[in-house]
DNA sequence: TGTACATCAGTGAACGCGCGTTCACTGATGTAC
DNA sequence: TGTACATCAGTGAACGCGCGTTCACTGATGTAC
């Protein structure tokens, strides 16, 4: 047997003792934020006490690595599942709201405030890229948006980020609008930046997508 | 003379003193951000002991609120002395991102992800009031964007959070826009996340700011 | 199947730290007569 | 101008807390012969 690398019964434990504590660490991460994250508090919660956890992360560095990696991991299967149930560019924004809708804190832990001292592991490019792959592939099957902006002319220069994705670069310049204007929208509703002023933050997320998908009809 | 409510030296010194910690505090904001913010580190930089600082601010988020005050009133001086100089929406739009980019830990602690247990004041929707006045009169100078939006119909419900503006529904949208896309590119860029994809942000920015001026060209 | 050994999860005590906050106090500054 | 008193900024000790992390250890689980 000997299937995947690991499957002895002491390793299977391992995995499951390490989904359990990330699983505490979201939970905990969705009530007081990631700085307020514990190892402590963690192990309290599970019954164990503090140090067992050194035997699953180094560090708290280490978990807060993982849960970040845990994020990236679950956006860009959101975003594989949307599309491969057949979801446009207009899709995939639904999706990704109703993640970020889902877990607060998980997007902010991504794409909020960065946290003072921390820098994120190397190895999230990859899952980005994948990301990125998916949104650009659901940005070249739209409709071309025809007209070349200036901006345009720029990004035919500067695609390296593009994970060698042959997109033109319409195509470019429309999925970093996708990102950075449902980004606008998105992170002023989360942190509750509408609350109070009598508006529908779905209808201003349908109308920001609306302005991606037909620029100018 | 009297002049201003309080004149005497002692309290001169008060509200010296009091500048001198927020001072520090936003130093230390800058460097390590808003959660690591202490008041013994405060006062052990100014040669203080830890409870001297209790003459001045009850605790530590009256202090958080105070800097989230200043904040509001920074950002409301730089636009209305942009706009007092002339500026049009577009100038607003770079002043609003050099005043992001001079201070991005301030930016975030307005704008940024929420602190966890932290509940922010009720006088800043005065000032906040305040910032949206003078943008809502840079939109509505701007040449009239004409056709009604889908949104349009919608925000001339609901449009008690504009302080009484009497702008078309038109120009509220403008407004919408012009936060939600600016902050986008801006809380994007400020948290690092074009960092090592080789894309110059002040051109995303231009652009965003551009397509929230001339949407249909 | 049974024994000897290695592996490793988890414990409890401890270290050192910095935090916010309280309290009783000293000493300087301002005020009233 | 001088004295008596009130105000108030700042100190130092202390409280209680929770944190991340280390260390030597027990005891159960797995491995080799």
């Amino acid at each position: 047997m000997a299937a995947t690398g690991a499957n002895t019964p002491r390793e299977r434990y391992r995995t499951q003792v390490r989904a359990e504590i990330t699983e505490r660490a979201w939970e905990q991460i969705a009530t007081a934020g990631a700085s307020a994250l514990s190892l402590n508090a963690i192990a309290k919660q599970m019954g164990m006490s503090g140090p067992a956890l050194y035997r699953y992360f180094a560090s708290r560095d280490e978990l807060i690595t993982e849960l970040v990696r845990e994020a990236y991991r679950s956006l860009s299967e959101t975003l594989r599942t949307a599309s491969a149930s057949g979801a446009d560019l207009g899709g995939l924004g639904h999706a990704l709201r109703g993640w970020a809708l889902a877990d607060p804190q998980r997007y902010f832990l991504v794409y909020g405030t960065p946290i003072p001292g921390y820098h994120a592991p190397e190895d999230t490019t990859a899952i980005s890229s994948e990301i990125m792959t998916t949104l650009l592939e659901a940005c070249t099957a739209l409709a071309p948006d025809g007209a070349a902006t200036p901006l345009g002319a720029y990004l035919e220069d500067h695609r390296d980020w593009a994970a060698g994705h042959p997109a033109p670069p319409e195509v470019l310049h429309r999925f970093l609008t996708f990102w950075t204007r449902l980004h606008g929208v998105l992170s002023l509703e989360l942190a509750g930046h509408f609350a109070g002023m009598d508006l529908d933050p779905a209808l201003l997320f349908a109308a920001e997508l609306d302005s991606v998908l037909a620029p100018r009809t």
